[in-house]
DNA sequence: TAAGATTGACGGTTCAATCTTG
DNA sequence: CAAGATTGAACCGTCAATCTTA
């Protein structure tokens, strides 16, 4: 049929470096996670989805945000978003309020202790990024991880 | 102290390249597990987890593995093991047996289901991680990223 | 007493309803 | 009827006991 060749490339198994090149990226990936979770949740009681909700609370204008945009930029999905705002309010680091404008929606706005508790965990987060991800890795292989990153955000460019 | 320099390198923060390199890791590995999760449970009625532990016993000699020896391989805790192992063992894809040497051991073995599951599993699994992460990227990337994660294992060389 | 393995309770994510408003 | 948001059930991983054997 004439795909011939291109099924035998790909039905032949993955190299040594495309095994090492995935199973890498899904190992570190799973471990920095791990290691920065745990030391934000013994150090400031935050999970990492916490972190990052404030994170994007905080750079936000008026820190506040509609939920739909907040769980688009925290990349989770609706109803994850909304237990994790559950937990949020009840420790009153962000509280919710309806939007003016529409009816439906609602409005997740960051208190002054969630902005206390997010700046004081994003000194620790950052160095701890620093320290288990940057420090190791010279300047040119950050650069390349952006080019790869850059590359995978193309829509399948199967030129 | 002399570590001046470095604190108030440490505490500034991080620059674009660092969060976009850092967010694309974890973004990326994120997206890519959950797309290959969701492509493997609805073809082949597994997790990722379910592949891996398959594919770990297909690998090893006459197809069988401590328990202990299998959680280290997947890097998995040894109690989120014995839940999944089971799950495997109802659906009569691997079994379990005592270890003749040590009273104490277990010993997970591939049944024939089990390895032609894995076979069929592993070729549409194969052919995904090339489509959404090995083919977007060329072959210098790759190296990059497999340098990038030697880097990362590197016991935080802080010299 | 320590090591291999398992069990049960708990936290968090996902999925399919549900409720409300445009 | 479609969209924003929430709720409840099922599922999976983690942590602290527990049981058995070296």
């Amino acid at each position: 049929v004439g795909s011939d060749d291109a099924a035998s490339d790909s039905d032949r198994p993955l190299t040594a470096v495309e095994l090492t090149a995935w199973r890498g990226l899904m190992y570190h990936a799973a471990r920095l996670r791990r290691r920065l979770d745990q030391i934000l949740a013994a150090r400031h009681g935050l999970s990492l989805a916490d972190y990052d909700v404030l994170v994007r609370l905080a750079d936000a204008p008026g820190q506040r945000m509609r939920m739909a945009e907040l769980a688009d930029a925290t990349r989770q999905s609706r109803s994850s978003l909304s237990s994790l705002a559950d937990r949020l309010e009840r420790r009153e680091l962000i509280r919710r309020e309806p939007t003016p404008e529409d009816g439906r929606g609602a409005r997740a706005i960051l208190t002054s202790a969630g902005l206390q508790t997010c700046v004081n965990a994003r000194e620790a987060h950052d160095a701890n990024i620093r320290a288990f991800f940057l420090e190791p890795l010279d300047p040119d292989q950050l650069g390349d991880l952006v080019d790869a990153w850059r590359a995978l955000d193309a829509p399948t460019t199967t030129a």
